[in-house]
DNA sequence: TTGTAAGCGTTATCAT
DNA sequence: ATGATAACGCTTACAA
C-alpha cells in the first residue's frame, strides 16, 4: 500500500495540494463542503501527516531530547514521567539519551541535536562532564536548554534544583541529633554542582555542632558498584563513622549491604540517611531514613520551563535558579 | 549565527552543492583533495546534517520508538537500558511513549508512528488494550514492530518474553514445597498474556499438587495502588491464604504493606514471592524471593530483533516466538 | 475560495 | 571529478 500523502489525497479530490493542506489546518478560507470532503477521505485513508517533511519546513520538530546519565535510577525515572506527561499534554515527541556519566557521550549527543531534530533540551549532567564547550555550543546554535538537578549553574537558563545546601545540613543535623558525632559522608566524585551543595551542607552542620571535619570520612565513589561497596567498607572498618550521610541513593544501599557484610548493624552501629526515591525506603530491613525529592515535579517544572519558551518562538528561557524542597523522611535506619 | 548547511559551504568553497554533499558521504569520486578542503571546513564551521532534510530524503529516520505501559517500573526501566545500549551502538535515536496502561493513548501514539517519524516500533502492551486494529494497521503500513514483555501473541512478528508459565509454575511449587497450600495469587486484570501464562502455570501447579483451585484466592488488581491493597487485605482477611504468588512487582510491595497493617508476619503467616526486578529485594524486610526476568537482556534483544530488520531494509521480521528464562531467587519471605 | 510555485536541506540521477 | 537538477512531503506567500 502506498503511503497516503497530501498530493495523493489532492489528486483523488481534484483539489491542490495547497487547499488540502489548508483544511487540515484548519485555515478559514476553505468552504466548510470541501474541508468536509477532504477530513473524510484523510479518515478514510487514515491520513498521517509527515513530520519529517513538515518540521523541514516549518523548522520545528515538535520534539524535546531528556539527557540524563543514567535510568536505572528511581529519581529519573520519576523526572522522565513528570517531563513525559507534560510532553503528552502538548503533543511533544521525547527522545531519551542516557549518557553513563560518560562526558564524550555527553558530547556526542549534543552534537547530534545540533541541526534540528529537536526543539529543546532537557538535561541533567553526567558525573564525568569536566568541560562544558559542548554545552556553550548550544547555546550558540541559540537551542533553548534547560537543566534539572544535576545543573550546570554558570548556563544563563532556567535550571531547577532541590534545596541541596539545606538538605545536606539538615540530614546530617538529623543524625547528630540522634547522637551521631563521627558522620560519614558519601557522594559521587567529580564536579556536580549539586554533590558539592550537600557535601557543603555536611560540613556547615559539623562546624555548627562543634564536630571537627574529617577528610577520611569523606567518600568519593565513582562508577562502579564493587569499587565503591570497597571504599564504604573501608571507611566503616578504619574510621568506625557511627553514622552515615549518603547524597545518592546507590550509595545507601550500598552501605547497607557494606553494614551487612561486615556484621554492623544499623542503626545501632551506624546510622544512615540518604538521598533517595526509593519506594522501597519503608519496607527496607530497616527501613531507610531519607531526603526524597520531588523528582516528578523537577521534571514537570523542567519541562514546562522549556515548553514556555518554545510557544514564545525561541524566546530566550529566563535566567533563573528554581528551588523546589526536598523532605526529610524519618524512619528506622536513624533512630 | 546562521545554521549551516550544505549551500553554505559549497558557496564558500566555490563547489557545488552535490559535490559538498558526495564528501560526506565518503563517495569515491571525489578527490581526496578537495574532500580534505570540505571536511576541514566543516569540522571548522561546526557543521552538523540536518537529519530531517535527510531523512525525508532517504525515507529513514535511524529513529526507533518505545511503546511502554509505564516507566517507574524496574523492568521497564532495565528494558529501555538494553534497548538504548543497543540503539546508541548502531547509531540510532530513541522515542520513547508511556500509555499509562491505557489503551487510547497507545491508539494515538501508534497513529502518531505512522508516518515516517520512525524507521520501526518496540513495544509493550498496555493493560487496557482490548481491540488490536491500531496495532494491525502498523503491519498494513509495514512499519517493523517488535514486541517484549507484553506480546501480542497473535501478530506475526519476532516476540520476546521469559518463559511466564513455567515460571509461574516454579513459583508455586516452590511455595508448595515450602508447605504453603492456600496459595493466593495476584495479578493484573486485563488481557496480558503474560498473565494468563503466569496464571495458567500456578494452575497447574495447584492441580499436579492435588490442591484445590479457589477463586476467591485469585485476585484480579487494576491500576489504582489503594485499591489494589485494599483487594489485598479483602483477600488476606478473608480467605486466610498462607502464601502469596503476586504476577508483578508492585502487587509484592503492596502485600508487604498490606501484611504489616494487619499484623501478619511474613513469612510465618504468609509467604510471599513475585515477579520482581526490583534491586533492593534482598535488603527488604525480610528479603524477598523473587522470580527475576532478564529484563536488559529482553530490551537488547528486542531491539537486535529490530535493528537486524531494518538493515535489511523492511524486510519482514521473522515471525518467531523469542524465550528467555526467568530465575527463581530464593530469599526470606519463603522460607 | 482555490491554485501556483518556491523553498525547507538533503540525496540521487544524470550530465558534463 | 564535479555540477545541475529533480525529488522527498509539506507550508506559505502570492496570484487568480
Amino acid at each position: 500500500m502506498d503511503a497516503v500523502n497530501l498530493k495523493n489525497l489532492a489528486k483523488q479530490l481534484n483539489l491542490s495540494v495547497s487547499t488540502v493542506s489548508k483544511a487540515f489546518r484548519g485555515s478559514y478560507d476553505i468552504s466548510e463542503k470541501t474541508r468536509e470532503r477532504i477530513l473524510s477521505l484523510a479518515r478514510e485513508l487514515n491520513y498521517q501527516p509527515n513530520p519529517l517533511a513538515s518540521s523541514l519546513r516549518t523548522q520545528k520538530s515538535h520534539t524535546i531530547a531528556v539527557i540524563i546519565p543514567e535510568i536505572a535510577n528511581n529519581f529519573f525515572t520519576l523526572a522522565i514521567n513528570g517531563i513525559e506527561s507534560v510532553a503528552q499534554e502538548l503533543g511533544y515527541h521525547v527522545l531519551i539519551y542516557i549518557t553513563h556519566e560518560d562526558e564524550a557521550k555527553e558530547i556526542s549527543f549534543t552534537r547530534l541535536l545540533q541541526s534540528g531534530r529537536v526543539d529543546g533540551v532537557l538535561m541533567s549532567l553526567s558525573k564525568g562532564t569536566r568541560d562544558f564547550s559542548h554545552i556553550n555550543r548550544l547555546r550558540e546554535m541559540a537551542l533553548p536548554l534547560v537543566f534539572f538537578d544535576r545543573i550546570y549553574e554558570e548556563y544563563p537558563t532556567t535550571r531547577i534544583t532541590t534545596n541541596d545546601f539545606e538538605s545536606g545540613y539538615k540530614a546530617t543535623k538529623h543524625l547528630i541529633d540522634q547522637g551521631a558525632r563521627r558522620i560519614a559522608h558519601l557522594f559521587l566524585s567529580g564536579n556536580l554542582s549539586i554533590a558539592q551543595k550537600r557535601k557543603q551542607g555536611y560540613l556547615q552542620a559539623l562546624d555548627d555542632h562543634k564536630i571537627k571535619r574529617a577528610e577520611k570520612l569523606m567518600v568519593a565513589c565513582g562508577n562502579d558498584a564493587d569499587e565503591n561497596k570497597k571504599l564504604i567498607k573501608a571507611c566503616l572498618k578504619k574510621e568506625k563513622p557511627d553514622a552515615i550521610f549518603s547524597s545518592f541513593e546507590k550509595l545507601a544501599l550500598l552501605s547497607y549491604e557494606a553494614c551487612a557484610e561486615l556484621k554492623l548493624r544499623i542503626p545501632e552501629d551506624v546510622k544512615i540517611i540518604s538521598f533517595s526515591n526509593l519506594e522501597t525506603a519503608p519496607l527496607l530491613n530497616p527501613s531507610l531514613t531519607t531526603i526524597t525529592q520531588p523528582a516528578f515535579e523537577i521534571g514537570e517544572q523542567a519541562a514546562r520551563a522549556l515548553f514556555a519558551a518554545l510557544k514564545k518562538n525561541r524566546t530566550a528561557i529566563p535566567d533563573k535558579h528554581i528551588v523546589v524542597d526536598s523532605t526529610l523522611v524519618r524512619r528506622k535506619s536513624t533512630e
